[in-house]
DNA sequence: TCCACTACCTCGTTACACATGGTACTATTT
DNA sequence: AAATAGTACCATGTGTAACGAGGTAGTGGA
């Protein structure tokens, strides 16, 4: 398989937005760094290797957003599950909120005197 | 004046996200750096300091998306005047359209099945 | 003369996406 | 029994961009 090739634009736009849906695949349901890699390739936009994944994973858990448990699995290796955290809660929904601000400023900056 | 210390989150979600907006005020405009920081300056999440928007000018023209021209001013010294290339134009829709599909993906992740 | 504003620029730090490659367990095929 | 494919984790090196800090000039007013 392999992530396929993205633009050098979307790849440096990714930061920080690949936080923000991967804080809310979690919110969603509590899950596992490979799950999610799966999970985003369905979106083109979005689409992570492991490479990219699992670092910002573990950043999640540094800085004190995500909460984690191994769990066995029927078949394969054990998983580490994600879950978030109160903290992480309320980062995410700081984030929605800057996120909310962001599109707007760009859609502005996109669409010039758009009145009424 | 000085920029305000923005949130780490904000400044690497910023990366990619500022390019398109700088295309498109030069795309409304033709205009120069210092009037750039200025605009950009009354949009928070958009808000980026000379020394991010002067290397973002110099990027954009050396990969041949913006012209320039130097040009006087009655009061101050004179000003880099940028200008879109055919290629920016391309460019900038291409953005647009990738813009679009991300806004789309961040927004799906943000509210799981809004089942019309 | 000094200060503030305009307008350009450079350099060093820091952070992150990504490719590559590695480990290990399970299940299926040969 | 051995090989293969799929699952699931992880670490390292490279390249790029945002940002702060600092520097150079020109203009105009106190």
């Amino acid at each position: 398989m392999s992530t396929q090739r993205q633009s050098e634009w979307l790849s440096q736009t990714r930061r920080g937005l690949l936080e923000i849906a991967v804080l809310a695949l979690i919110e969603r349901e509590s899950t596992y760094g490979y799950e999610i890699v799966t999970q985003l390739s369905a979106r083109p936009a979005l689409a992570a290797g492991e490479g990219t994944i699992y670092p910002l994973l573990r950043r999640l858990r540094r800085d004190g957003h995500l909460e984690t448990a191994w769990r066995e699995s029927e078949a394969g290796p054990p998983r580490q599950y994600y879950a978030l955290s109160a903290a992480g809660r309320a980062h995410l929904e700081t984030l929605r909120r800057e996120w909310q601000s962001i599109v707007e400023s760009v859609n502005a900056a996109l669409n010039p005197d758009e009145s009424s």
